[in-house]
DNA sequence: GTGAAAGCGCTAACAC
DNA sequence: GTGTTAGCGCTTTCAC
């Protein structure tokens, strides 16, 4: 049920009240056949010019504009990308890191310049793991773009080893099987930890749960930087998903007997909260504590101090997987990319 | 082009290479027909349960799963709902804005959990007022969600005039056609110019662009608690959607003679802004400048100091519009909402 | 340049 | 219970 079309079925400045939902509707009115509206409308190059122009008019008049799904089932062509946020056993039934809520922007953005719609999925994986081939597998789009691995990444590979025209947001481990675009995590984590390294600090944290395999990469980057320089480097795996993170993060730094001087967070959305529990706790951000962040969200620039942090380069990720989604549905075999981090040094280190 | 399916065709553990696409196909293997084949999968109960077994272990052997496109077609029910974030003029051509997003977020979750797929567009109503009539009059959904009505409400209003399954979130104004949901933004605003005045603050001022209605709903609200105390209430319509918002802030609170007490944000954004930038020149908050957000995301408890901020139930608010489309889908004629805002009193003010 | 006809893959009457 | 039939509204050969 549910009406689906606008319009009133009633020509401006006319008192006709004639129905014109279909191609057939249109045709009789403008006296030609379906297949000519469909034509005409379509701004085939074969139709009269002049009849062209009156058909279009005509729709114009009507408010009528054909039913997409017919027109999709029979191009077999539905103009539509899947995008999906699997979202990990650790997570919430909700869609609110903003990182993704980001990416998602700029996604949105990409498809609709390239003429695509956007179906949005959330996905909860519980037990079945069907959850991505009900997207692939529905005839309902050309191809699925999927943000973020969570822990899903054997799931993502096994469809994408017989459903080509999927790319997802992540990291890129040994063995991998899909194509993925994302950062270079281990060396964003090394140049965060290093960064600290070099402002001063000697006892480190890293921040983060590391079940992701994004995290898990930044956080070996960091342990790797910390152990060339014979350093310790504390893992506190707090839960990103969590407006609770506040607490975790105190007891976690209150717990250990020495007070740390150098965090790198998983996240800039972590480095908030560390800031945050710092203030409260009365440490100071630079002089006693300095923190690294990840992402360089807008929000980033928004804290006080603003957070020195490592930088994804999200729109162009957008970007770059928007167009080796179109080169695989077109059948070309694109490779995923690998983009570099950058520090972005402000103010929440002694540089 | 493109392929859409899922799946390689051959049944688990066997070496035979059937393709099966269609109902006909899978019918064929069944030695059933395509009906019951079609009424097994969709686990009608008029099938034999044991011949639904067989169907449905084939299915799943095979990987098939039924064409939408086809489905949605014949049974004239897409089971999509178009959620719609129209970016005024006033905004980069960027879906951004971490309110909108966040209500994004909840609405993913609301219509996934009724079932309903969500399709993402991102309008920009560019001279042609047609970009909600592209969207309802698609055939693609079964209801329109408006995320927020920017300064289109007149092409809103048009539009749900003939086409009724429509929601927005946003304001209420006088005369307005179409159903929203939304908080009562006047309201809100009186209530954080008030609670300004009652802790003390005596040079106010607005920060944010009026262009949308609900801003300036929240303008009025905050001027008339100003005018009732007798006290002056300055406007800075700085932009929202933009990063440089901090030059414009500033520039705003040095241009002015007299040095504000307190401020009235038109969202937490401006508020984190804002206190970024008070920090930057050096006068405290709140013992020197008072100030007050509006939404009270997230991230209004992350700022250092965090914000005192009007509460807007996004969560509800996503409900409640979803619950509203529904009945509309239905054909009941269900009214719009509005929600009273609620203050949140946290450490930009000296209660 | 345009019309007629044949489906796209599915669902829902209607028979049996 | 299940098969058969007739479309959903559109696009696209194939004639003319």
């Amino acid at each position: 049920m549910g009406e689906s079309r606008s319009g009133n079925g009633s020509p401006e400045g006319s008192g006709a009240l004639v129905e014109v939902r279909t191609l057939a509707d249109l045709a009789r009115l403008a006296g030609v056949s379906a297949g000519t509206v469909s034509r005409a409308l379509a701004g085939k190059a074969l139709v009269n010019a002049e009849t062209r122009e009156r058909i279009q008019e005509l729709a114009r008049q009507y408010g009528f504009r054909p039913n997409q799904m017919a027109s999709k089932l029979r191009s077999r062509r539905t103009g539509a990308i899947g995008v999906v946020i699997p979202l990990g056993h650790e997570q919430r039934r909700q869609i609110s890191d903003p990182f993704f809520l980001t990416l998602l922007g700029h996604l949105a953005d990409e498809l609709t310049e390239s003429g695509y719609d956007l179906m949005l999925s959330r996905a909860i994986p519980d037990g079945t793991a069907d959850w991505l081939e009900r997207i692939t597998g529905s005839g309902m789009v050309d191809g699925v773009l999927v943000i973020g691995q969570a822990d899903q990444s054997a799931v993502i590979d096994r469809v994408a080893s017989s459903y080509r025209p999927l790319v997802s947001w992540g990291a890129h481990q040994a063995g991998q099987a899909h194509c993925a675009v994302g950062t270079d995590n281990a060396l964003g984590g090394r140049l965060a930890a290093e960064h600290l390294i070099a402002c001063g600090a000697r006892r480190l944290a890293f921040l983060g749960e590391t079940t992701a395999a994004e995290i898990a990469l930044r956080h070996a980057g960091a342990a790797a930087a910390a152990q060339a320089a014979g350093l310790p480097l504390t893992h506190v795996p707090v839960n990103l998903a969590d407006a609770e993170m506040g607490p975790q993060i105190k007891a976690a730094l209150a717990g250990t007997g020495a007070a740390h001087e150098g965090l790198v967070c998983a996240s800039d959305l972590i480095a908030m909260s560390a800031l945050r529990c710092l203030h409260e706790t009365g440490r100071a951000v630079p002089a006693d504590v300095q923190i690294v962040g990840f992402d360089d969200l807008p929000l980033a620039q928004q804290t006080a101090p603003p957070l020195t942090t490592v930088r994804q380069e999200i729109a162009e990720g957008a970007r770059l997987m928007v167009e080796t989604l179109k080169g695989r549905i077109e059948g070309r075999d694109m490779p995923g990319t690998v983009m570099p981090p950058r520090l972005i040094v402000r103010e929440t280190t002694r540089h």
